[in-house]
RNA sequence: GGCGAUGUAGCUCAGAUGGUCAGAGCAUACGGCUCAUAUCCGUAGUGUCCGGGGUUCAAUUCCCUGCAUCGCCA
């Protein structure tokens, strides 16, 4: 069996972000079940790289687009290792053999006339150099230049996708697998109700000039998806390459919602067109949110993958990401979360349970594996719920619910720890009689510990190979031929470990919840006692993210009075508003570092968003914006 | 404005051709154990299953409508 997994090529506009790991982390998971499964798995991930925005960043970044995407690139590529993610392929759409692929699929659909000249129509902005969507407006203007932008029309090259939508629409009803979980077929079927519209595929090189040209019109270059797509295929050396062959009848792709339109519509009429098979299955997932809002560049509160991975370690970011996502919908994300998962379930669940076995196995079996001797129901339900396990868990990860695979494996993990309860090892080993079943006991437990660090190996690689160090397991073989109870050898040594996961301290807990410890405490002394009217709790404070902003432009609002529109660097750009026109010059405060709340709700002032706001002194009606008193790097956290 | 999704215990979320479907984990309280990373086991709660209307013997589950949040599109 072959398995051919990606996940999509993420555009070089920005660094690698939490929904990206998420993402490869998924394909990753997905990738080394099914190796463990016996599969021959082709695992590919990558970066899309062409396009106006690209060459927007890079002149924002002073560079020119390649250097400016050979580092974006290289920041995605060495993402990965730290997160135990290791694709078989990384591809970049500025490949040579990308460029290749690309132009000679353009000339097979231009050739049989699914490709034709004629005229796109939309909103152009003048300052931005490009066509804006509807999306980008706010209040009808532009958001980076507050003018109207034109409706213009220019001459451009179009793909015949409408004439795939009765086939696509059949096709997605026939294939109840073929988009993942249900709803987001339902969604695109929703959509293909409406007549299918052409897709615009080109732009001129006189407004772009940083994409693959057309094969048969070099006054054009392609425009995104009909680059980015054709990855899936470069990336197993289509046409003529045999991994083509072994693995474009298994492909599987893992997406975000944001982009499941051009997977679900484009993608499929694409392949069509070109007369190939489409792929089997799309996977499709939800965001992450933080807290109550989204996560965005401008709030300042994207999660950075590295960071994760150096706070919590990648087996706990990955178990914690495939847990706590039901994988198609949306989910909360929070530092809290993570630090629950790692404590309850990791450390005390899973953490424990190991620890105390092979402490027991060093206590009571003279730190060997015992032999077992005749099985007891209670032992034997043991055994039995870890076969269910494994099936539950084969079932749920073959469809992408890992949730629930997790959920099926902590089930196990928890009855483990009761039986050690129910049996008392420690007063078997006190009882005349309690060898013959203290033996039973502990072969029955590293067996169940064994299993464990089986289906948790495609998660957590790491601790997978801890445990089966510690349990003296060899790692040959497959799911199948590993799942079959009794495989530990009686006599191999069992030395105790270190600790799988350490716990940590929850940190700044919102309220009056920082009393984990202290069970054994009677909760006399109350938890919240009484603050006088106006004072605020250091916690409360905690709340607000002040930070130094250096102002970087600042200009006039248009029909106001109070208000300046300040680009401010903290580190990263946004803008804010604030009410300061009377008081201060646009010109003189260019170049002032000022103290800005960082994490307020965005708010819209006359048309404009503005992301956070700027401390002042008031004197009657005099402002006095506050500083610091020593030029320092923007971004800086006050406290 | 159109389409769609979501709205279930303090928190994060599961759930069902309409009838033991009111659930899990975390958090909380109490009890037990001591092998273990002060861990584990047991017990105990609370919910107008978003509001309103309808279909039905029966709706949290189906239909309509309203509200909120999110996404896609115009």
């Amino acid at each position: 069996m072959n398995t051919y997994i990606t996940t999509p090529i993420f555009y070089v506009n920005a660094q690698p972000h939490l929904g990206h790991a998420y993402s490869t982390i998924v394909a990753d998971t997905f990738a080394r079940y099914k190796r463990l499964c016996g599969n021959t798995v082709r695992f590919q991930t990558g970066t899309d790289e062409h396009g106006d925005k690209i060459v927007q960043a890079a002149e924002a970044a002073d560079e020119s687009p390649r250097q400016y995407v050979d580092r974006i690139s290289a920041m995605f590529s060495e993402a990965w290792p730290p997160l135990a993610i290791e694709p078989d392929n990384f591809i970049r759409t500025t490949d040579a053999d990308h460029i290749k692929t690309v132009h000679d699929i353009l000339q097979k659909v231009y050739e049989q006339g699914d490709i034709y000249f004629s005229e796109y129509e939309g909103l152009y902005c003048k300052g931005c150099e490009r066509f804006l969507t509807e999306k980008e407006l706010v209040g009808g203007k532009c958001p980076d230049h507050l003018c109207e932008p034109e409706r213009i029309s220019e001459q451009n090259y179009f793909f015949r996708m409408s004439k795939y939508q009765d086939w696509l629409i059949d096709h997605i009803k026939t294939n109840p697998d073929f988009i993942t979980p249900q709803r987001y077929a339902n969604e695109m079927l929703a959509f293909l109700s409406e007549p299918l519209e052409d897709l615009c595929i080109s732009r001129p090189t006189s407004r772009l000039t940083w994409g693959i040209p057309l094969p048969f019109d070099d006054k054009f270059v392609t425009y995104v998806w009909f680059d980015a797509l054709i990855n899936y295929l470069t990336g197993l050396g289509y046409p003529e390459n045999e991994k083509f062959a072994q693995f474009w009848p298994v492909a599987e792709h893992v997406i975000a919602k944001d982009i499941l339109k051009p997977h679900a519509i484009f993608w499929p009429t694409m392949l069509k067109s070109m007369g190939l098979p489409t792929y089997q299955k799309l996977h499709v997932h939800g965001y992450w949110n933080m807290g109550e809002t989204k996560m965005s560049k401008s709030l300042g509160n994207v999660v950075r993958p590295k960071e994760m991975v150096e706070e919590f370690g990648v087996d706990v970011v990955r178990y914690f990401l495939l847990r706590d996502m039901s994988f198609g919908l949306d989910s909360g994300y929070s530092n809290d979360a993570v630090v629950a998962r790692q404590n309850s379930d990791l450390a005390n669940d899973l953490g424990n349970l190991f620890s105390r076995s092979l402490t027991m196995v060093g206590k009571f079996m003279d730190g060997k594996v015992p032999a077992p001797n005749q099985l007891r129901p209670i032992d034997q339900e043991m055994q039995d719920a870890c076969a269910v396990m494994l099936e539950t868990y084969g079932r749920e990860m073959d469809i992408f619910r890992f949730n629930r695979a997790l959920e099926a494996v902590w089930k196990v993990v928890g009855l483990a720890n009761k039986y050690i309860v129910e049996n008392a090892p420690w007063e078997m080993a006190k009882a005349e009689d309690g060898q013959k079943n203290l033996a039973t006991v502990f072969h029955t437990l590293l067996e169940t510990l064994r299993l464990l660090a089986l289906v948790v190996e495609p998660i957590m690689p790491g601790t997978a190979a801890k445990m089966n160090t510690g349990l003296g397991v060899e790692t040959t073989g497959t799911l199948a031929s590993r799942s079959a109870w009794g495989q530990l050898i009686p006599g191999t040594v069992i030395a105790k470990p270190e600790p799988l996961f350490p716990r940590l301290e929850k940190k700044k807990a919102p309220k009056g919840q920082q009393q984990p410890k202290a069970k054994k405490k009677k909760s006399a002394e109350k938890k919240s006692e009484k603050l006088p009217e106006g004072v605020i709790t250091f916690e409360e404070f905690g709340k607000v993210e002040l930070r130094v902003a250096e102002i970087v432009a600042a200009e006039k609002v248009k029909k106001s009075d109070r208000l300046l529109k300040l680009t401010v660097k903290a580190p990263e750009e946004r803008t804010i508003v604030a009410g300061i026109a009377e008081s201060y010059q646009p010109e003189d405060i260019i170049g002032l570092q000022v103290i800005i709340v960082a994490n307020l709700k965005p708010a819209k002032l006359m048309g404009i968003s503005s992301q956070g706001m700027v401390l002042a002194a008031k004197d009657g009606d005099h402002l006095i914006l506050s500083t610091v008193s020593q030029t320092t790097t923007p971004g800086s956290k006050v406290a």
